[in-house]
DNA sequence: CAACAAATCAGTAACTATTACTATTTACTA
DNA sequence: TAGTAAATAGTAATAGTTACTGATTTGTTG
């Protein structure tokens, strides 16, 4: 049997474990994930490809957090809030986005640039560590 | 004479080549700028001072773009605008963000956080780039 | 000003996330 | 089945950042 989308075996295992978690998670979480079932995945694939991903348009990344880039595929545009404590990263659901509709012509106007995608982010404390 | 801030000579320089720039620098940046006029100069302590203006509050960070991190000293709360070309940084005058009023007290209520601040960053294209 | 204590620093080594590289394996095609 | 391209494991290399140690500077107090 073949995956929808023809991807590798271990790709697919890749995507599923990124696209199937809400945590935002860095490579190498990833890769401990897959490893256990996997044996034979490198960690140089796991990194490799999440940048397939982010260069097909099926992940992007959430930011650097205690240096390790973690990323998400869930492309709808939405903010996070990044917990200060313990640094779990929560998606806020769509509607709670309020950028102002006029906000993308407005600056690309007064700026004179192009503006393609932004991200919003809330940094405080999640009520686990309140 | 004494600074006001009872800096050390070094951290003050760092200080003032972070204010005084609009770029968003790297560490590494602010180094090659004080170098010349400061050759007893370490990375190492342009490094411990970023995070120390960090800790102070007078410093933050803007994200980590080609894997090094980028800083702002200018604190009022303000958007960004990335190119995705030429990296290039730019302020969006605090006007142009339009993150609703209630959008803190909602989200706070409905995700079950403590918010305390925020970033908003615009990706895109450069008039330069385009 | 002198002497002491605390803070800061230079220089280097260590650390770690990420990338690059190469030989091997796997998947695809005819 | 043979041939070709893509993907991968394993390892080495890179680069940003941090940690450490001994020396220097700074601030303080008499």
């Amino acid at each position: 049997m073949q995956s929808k989308r023809n991807f590798s075996a271990k790709r697919e295992a890749i995507y599923e474990t990124l696209v199937s978690t809400d945590i935002h998670p860095s490579a190498e979480w990833v890769y401990e994930q897959l490893k256990p079932k996997m044996p034979g995945l490198s960690l140089g694939t796991v990194y490799r490809n999440l940048a397939v991903f982010k260069e097909m348009g099926l992940a992007r990344s959430v930011g650097v957090i205690n240096g390790q880039e973690r990323f998400d595929a869930k492309m709808t545009q939405h903010p996070h809030f990044i917990c200060q404590k313990c640094f779990r990263i929560i998606d806020i659901p769509k509607g709670y986005n309020v950028l102002d509709k006029n906000a993308y012509t407005m600056i690309e106007r007064e700026c004179d640039v192009e503006i393609e995608l932004h991200s919003i982010t809330f940094y405080g404390l999640c009520k686990k560590c309140c």
